[in-house]
This record gives structure tokens, sequence and C-alpha cells, in this order.
DNA sequence: TTGATCATTTCATTTTTTCTGAAAGAAACT
DNA sequence: AGTTTCTTTCAGAAAAAATGAAATGATCAA
């Protein structure tokens, strides 16, 4: 049976013309060489050089050079795809994100990790969190990041930050002045409604948002409105970093409980390594952030 | 080191979801083909199924199957190449052959070698020997079919034929009715001279030629003339075959020397398994022949 | 849950393959 | 012819791969 390695030992003498030298850089002795070369050469029939002097190539051996060096380098540079995927060098990572992550925080960490890693693509898209969880059943994509996800068997979860919510305002709105505000002051501004803040299980504020005449869905209108000084509204710090300075953040004086965001993953797949390997950056340097808006509990 | 034996062992183990018949599908003990699977995965440094039962691939083992695979039809392919190329049911023989066998005997053995060795690709140029010999010395040619070659330290020779000189008339010539054509009858005759009779060395022969009126290089043009009654000439019976049934071939009385066509190669090289097995295909089949126009000596 | 069954791994041993080093045989150089 | 350099041959050593038996692990059905 002819092998890599025969074609491999070939190719170097035909090179060499010579098979002491071949024999040299390929780190065997001649007469293994040697042995090599018959054996391909009964393989196939036909001897492969002119004489017994290895420097000139019979026809043959002219054609089995060619086809060899053809096979060899598709060869290696397998091999090179298969270690380079296996260590994370390469491949392809489907990540679906939460506008308000993808937005503000992972511009930079996709920066650095595309510096590292050049030759793994990543594959972003922004959903909201519902759909982030169908396209990852559907396995369309390899990760998600979602707020408040549900670990199950399904989902494999890690925590990535803790969001949390305070009033935004417009910079000239009295409640600007405060450090932070309280349900009394809150009660007395127009308040926004909208989806996010809704979710939050706070007697206190429940009054406030029924009696609110306004309810934006879209982050962006919303920001509008509040530029627009129609009122003020809650929402997660981290989905305000998209504005400008014309809006103000301030915390609340008896905080609600946070609203989390999680990377996601399929828990019955073994991710492959580059996905594995984003995952792990991403929650490394998560870990390590201390920003204000983002403090972890 | 990873070898392709590794990949096909996987491979095999991924297609049939189960390492007891991959096993037995590869004539290996099941134990065999665990270790080389464990082999393959130590190399890339992660698992390549989900669980120990081989039956669902990571996302690695399905990156490593997709590329194994082509590894593997590529290396089948190359070893076909070679093989068929060392046993000449593949390669390339080109050729460069004289008019007058060109147009005569070589179509149907052409037909019959090409029909025996589909991917063998046949080359072939026609020209006159002179040419033939500087084409193959310049390696622009792997065989050449020439009349009366020198064989040398660089030409490899073989006789392929004998093609015995006549005499050409028109039909409606007297000498029609002679059976052999005697040097007093062809005295007689307006003789046309041309370049393949010119080199018999006949003294009886050579006033014949003085006297001519006309001299013709190109055949076809010669046999126009003899076909419009010009005359007659001497031609080997070989390049008569091209003519028509208005066209009659004599032997002569006294025979003269034979022209031979050779069959020439380059001595100092081994010629393709693919050449070789047109030359002795060539030398068979014309050994073979008795036609009255080819008797060998 | 507990066996029962089947698949996979581990390991000591055997078999096969490959490599080495010494010596002989060939070609090229002087 | 003599010398040098290269290649092959061969027996033994080393390495790699395969085997068979036993153990381990997973799955299924009661």
């Amino acid at each position: 049976m002819i092998k890599t390695e025969m074609l491999r030992v070939f190719v170097e003498v035909a090179r060499a013309g010579n098979l002491v030298r071949a024999a040299e850089s390929l780190g065997r002795a001649p007469s293994a060489v040697s042995m090599t070369l018959k054996q391909l050469e009964a393989h196939l029939g036909q001897p492969l050089f002119e004489s017994e002097r290895k420097s000139r190539l019979t026809a043959l051996g002219t054609y089995v050079f060619e086809m060899s060096n053809r096979e060899l380098a598709h060869f290696d540079r397998t091999i090179t795809a298969l270690t380079d995927f296996a260590s994370a060098r390469r491949g392809e990572v489907r990540i679906a994100v939460v506008p308000s992550f993808a937005m503000t925080i992972l511009p930079e960490l996709v920066l650095e990790f595309t510096a590292a890693s050049p030759n793994v693509r990543l594959d972003i898209h922004d959903m909201d969190s519902a759909s982030i969880q169908r396209e990852l059943d559907r396995e369309r994509i390899d990760l998600g990041i979602v707020s408040d996800a549900r670990q199950s068997a399904e989902v494999r979860l890690v925590e990535l930050a803790e969001d949390h919510f305070g009033v935004v305002m417009r910079a000239d709105n009295p409640l600007a002045t405060c450090k932070k505000v309280s349900w009394q002051a809150l009660a007395k501004a127009d308040l926004i409604a909208n989806p996010l803040c809704e979710r939050i299980d706070e007697p206190e504020l429940h009054g406030a948002l029924a009696r609110a005449h306004l309810r934006v869905h879209n982050t962006t209108t919303l920001l509008t409105m509040v530029r627009a000084g129609l009122g003020v509204t809650l929402l997660p710090e981290l989905v305000c970093q998209q504005a400008d300075s014309q809006i103000t953040f301030r915390e609340l004086a008896s905080p609600v409980a946070p609203r989390r965001i999680d990377l996601i993953s399929r828990a019955r797949d073994t991710p492959s390594p580059a996905t594995s390997a984003f995952a792990e950056f991403l929650t490394a340097r998560m870990a390590e952030r201390t920003d204000i808006l983002l403090a972890k509990a």
C-alpha cells in the first residue's frame, strides 16, 4: 500500500538529487530511505530514477514527483486546517446578541478577539432574547447573549454581567440634580412606560407605570422622547450607553433586581474550539470588568 | 503525527456511527480502531465524538469528518493516477510520423490502441524524417516513425516495416499489363523524378532519372501528374496507398533496397509506461503483418 | 432501581513494520 | 587502477500497530 510517507521520501530524494542528503534532511539513515524508495518502485512496478544515482528521474518519476508534490501540499494544508480548527486558531462562531450589549460592550471585545484570532470568523447578529433562544435551538447560532435566560437541560448558561435599572431623563431635568432618585421623586415626573421596565417586580413602580400617558417600545424612539422633554423613563444603564450627553442616567435610591446579561449555548453539544475560545474570552473579560455600570452582585 | 490511516479510521467510525461495525469493515479488531481514534484525538487535543458511544460528532468531529473525506478522496485519486500512469492505463504519448505511414497504416493501429487504452492521450504530428529527428532530440516528442533512421547513442531504433519501391503509373499505361517492370521497360516510359526515388543506389536507374523531364517534390502533386498521364514514377508502395484506383503500382523485376520504416525514441531516457506500451503495441502489430506491400526482409 | 446486554477502553502480548549500522557493490573522479 | 562517494543489502534492533482478554461504562427493560 502506497502511503504519504513514501511520497514524502521520494519527493525529498528527487529534490535533493541524492539519497544521502535526502536521508539527512529527513532525519533517517540512507538505508531506510533506499528501502522506502524501493518499496514505492515495487508498488508502481517501474523505476522512478534513470540510474542508481538518484539524479535523473524517469518519465514516471517526473509524473510521480509532480503528483506527489500536489498531494503532499494538499495533505499538509488539511492537517494544518484540522489542528488550527482544534486549537481555535481557525473556525467560525455564530453569535446572536441583544442590541443593548451589541451596541455598547461587544465592539471592543470583538476587536480584541479578532486581533488575537484573525482566522476565526465571527458572525454576529443582533435580535431580541426570544429570537436568540429560538435560533440557538435550531442550531443556527453557536452562542447567544441574552437577558434573563433560564438554564435548562438544553441550555448552558453563564452570567456575563448585571445591568441595573435607573432613571433616564433629559440633562436639564430637575431630577438630574439628585444623586439617586427615590420613588417619591419619580412619582412627580412624567414617566414613559417601556417593555423593559414593565417586567420589574416592584409595587411602588406599578402605580407610576399605570399613570403613564406614554408607552414606547423602540429604545431609540424612547430616548428621542426623553430628549424631547416628554418625560423620564426607567431603563437598564447599559441601554443608555447608546445615548448622548443630552441624556442623563441616575440610579434609583432603592435599587430593583438587576437585569442579568447571560451567555447561552446548547448544553448537549460540545462547542467548536473557536466557540469555546470566544465564550471563555467573553466571560473572562466580563469578569474582569468593574465598571460602575455593570458592577457584579 | 497525523497519518492518512488515522483519518480513514475516523471517517469509517463516523460513517458507521459505531466502533464495532467500523472495525469490521476496516478488517481490524475494535480495540485497534479505538486506539487509533484515541491517537487522533490526542493529536487534536479535543474529542471528536460527543459521548463514548460513537454516534454523535462534536463540532470538531464534523469539521474533521468533512476535511478528512475530501483529503482521502484526493489521496485516493492521486494514487489511482500514479498506478494508472505506471501501468500505462493513463498518460500521454507524443508521436511524430512520416506522412506515408500516418496516412495509411497508422489510423487503424491508433483506433485499436485507443479502444484498449482510453485514458492514454495520443498526440500525433506528421512531418518529414529530419524534423522528427529534431523534435525527438528536443524532447518535444516521445516517439518518431521515420524512414531510414540511424541508430546512435542518443537514438533507440526498432524496424517497423520495409517498404519496397515500385513503378507507379496510370491504370491504362501499357506497363500495367506486366506483372513486374524491368529496367528496359521502364527506360521507354516518361519517368517523373522525385526525392524519394533519387536516394535509390542503382546505376540502371540513374540514367533514367537523368533523362527525366519532370521532377516533383510533393507526393500528392506527383500522383496527380501520374493520374494526368504525364508519365510514371518510382515510389515506395506504402506511399501509393494514398492513391485511388486510377493509379496502378507494379513491382520492379530486379528489386532495389527497400526503404525501412523505423520507430525511434531517445535511448538515454526511460520512456513513460504509456509510451513503452504504445511502442510495444506498434512493433508487435507490425511484426504480425504479412501484407505483400510490407513484407519483411 | 437493578440487572442484563452491548459497546468501548485498557493492557499485556504478539505481530508487523520500519529503522539502523555494517558490509558489500556500483558509479564517478583522479 | 585506485580512491572516493553513493547506494543497496542484510541481520538485528526499535518502534508502531494489532490482537485478545478483561474491565469499564452506557443503555435498556423489567
